[in-house]
DNA sequence: CTATTCATGTAATAGGTTACATGATTAG
DNA sequence: CTAATCATGTAACCTATTACATGAATAG
C-alpha cells in the first residue's frame, strides 16, 4: 500500500473527514491531488479500513464523510512501527535556482533570495493562523501527549522552525552578494 | 522540458561529469535514479544542450563526460528567470508517523524520534565532510561570489541549517514525552 | 567468495499531474 | 458578471521507480 493511503488513515484517525477536507489538510506535509485521493479511499473503502457516511446538504454537494475503522487504525499501527525508514524526497526548483546561481549578475540572484523570503514569511503566517487556531480552548492542550491534536501540533512546530531557519539563512546569504562583487562579472 | 533537466544542466554548468557522477551529487537537492538520468542526457545531447566525449578507462567501464553547451547555458538563464517559483514537494514518511504519534504508546514514539535525531546528525556528518572538501585550497574563496562553488555552497549550508533546526526540534519534542504521560494511554 | 564501486543502458510498472466534466452558492 | 468555494469523479498523459542486464576490479 503506498505511502499516500497511511497518510489518509492517519487524518481520519485525527477526525473524520471528506474527500475534498482530506485534499486540503494533507497539503500541509503530504502534497496529493483530489483526483488520486477520490479514487484511493474508494479502494481503502472497499478493503474495509475506512467507511463513510453520506452527508446531505443545502447549498453545497452532498459529500462523504470518511472515518477511520478499527482494522484501519490496526493497519496504520502496524506501518509505523513495521516499515523501516524510508528516504526523504524534496522537490524544490528554487534549488535547482541556486545551484546555478553563479550564471546570473548578483542582481537577479539578489531577487531571488528576495521573492523566496517573501514566501516563506507568508507561509510561515499562514502557520502562526494555524497553530492559533489548534490551541484555542483545548481540552486537554495541544501540547500534551493525551490530546488529539499532539502529533499535529508538533508537525506544525516543525514546520514553523523549519521556515524560521531558511529566513535566517537567506539573511545569512544575502550579505554575501552585494558588497564584494559590485563589479558585474564577465557574461560566459 | 522537466525541472530534472535543469538540475542536470546546473551541475554541468560547474563541471562535467558522467551520468554516474551527475546521478550521485544530484542526490542532495534532487533525487533521480539513473534509469531516469541516462535516457535524459541523451536526449538533452539531441538537442545540442549538452556534448559527450567518450573516455576509455582502464579497470573500471568506459564513460561518456557529459559538458553543457552555450545553448544549454542559454536555456538554463532563461529558464531560471522566466519560470514563476514552483512550489516546494516534500514527501517525508517520518511526517505521517508523527501526525499519526497519538495512537502508539510513548514509548514508541520517542524511539521514533530518536532514530530520526541519529539518521539527522549522520547525514549532518557527512555533509560537514563535504563541506570541508569543498573549502580546501579553493582560488576564489567558496563563499565569494565568483566562486564555481559559490552555489553549492550556499545549498550545503542551508542543508546544515535545516538539518541542525530539526535536531533542535527533536530535543525540543522529546521532554513533551516522557514525563507527564508515564501512564500507558488507552489502547483504543 | 561476497559485496561494493564504477558504468551504462532498457523494460515494465507504479505513482502522480493535468485536463475534462458538472453545478449550485457566495463573495467581490 | 466573474471568480472562488464546495464537492466528487474519470481519462489521458507524463514522471519516476523497480527490476532486468552486463562485467571487470577491488575491498573485506
Amino acid at each position: 500500500m503506498i505511502a499516500l493511503a497511511y497518510a489518509l488513515l492517519c487524518m481520519l484517525a485525527r477526525k473524520p473527514c471528506s474527500g475534498y477536507e482530506l485534499t486540503k489538510l494533507l497539503q500541509v506535509f503530504w502534497q496529493a491531488q483530489h483526483s488520486q485521493i477520490y479514487p484511493l479511499l474508494a479502494k481503502l473503502e472497499k478493503e474495509g479500513l475506512v467507511t463513510f457516511e453520506l452527508i446531505g446538504q443545502t447549498g453545497k454537494p452532498d459529500k462523504k464523510l470518511y472515518s477511520i475503522t478499527d482494522a484501519g487504525t490496526g493497519r496504520l499501527r502496524a506501518w509505523i512501527k513495521e516499515q523501516p525508514p524510508s528516504d526523504i524526497l524534496e522537490r524544490d526548483e528554487f534549488l535547482i535556482k541556486i545551484y546555478a546561481i553563479g550564471l546570473l549578475d548578483p542582481e537577479t540572484g539578489r531577487k531571488l533570495f528576495l521573492e523566496r523570503r517573501e514566501a516563506l514569511l507568508a507561509r510561515l503566517a499562514r502557520m502562526q493562523e494555524g497553530m492559533k487556531g489548534m490551541e484555542e480552548d483545548e481540552d486537554p492542550p495541544v501540547a500534551d501527549i493525551a490530546s488529539k491534536q499532539f502529533g499535529r501540533y508538533l508537525l506544525y512546530e516543525r514546520r514553523m522552525r523549519l521556515l524560521r531557519e531558511e529566513v535566517g539563512w537567506i539573511d545569512w546569504a544575502l550579505p554575501l552578494f552585494k558588497p564584494s562583487s559590485a563589479r558585474p562579472r564577465p557574461e560566459e
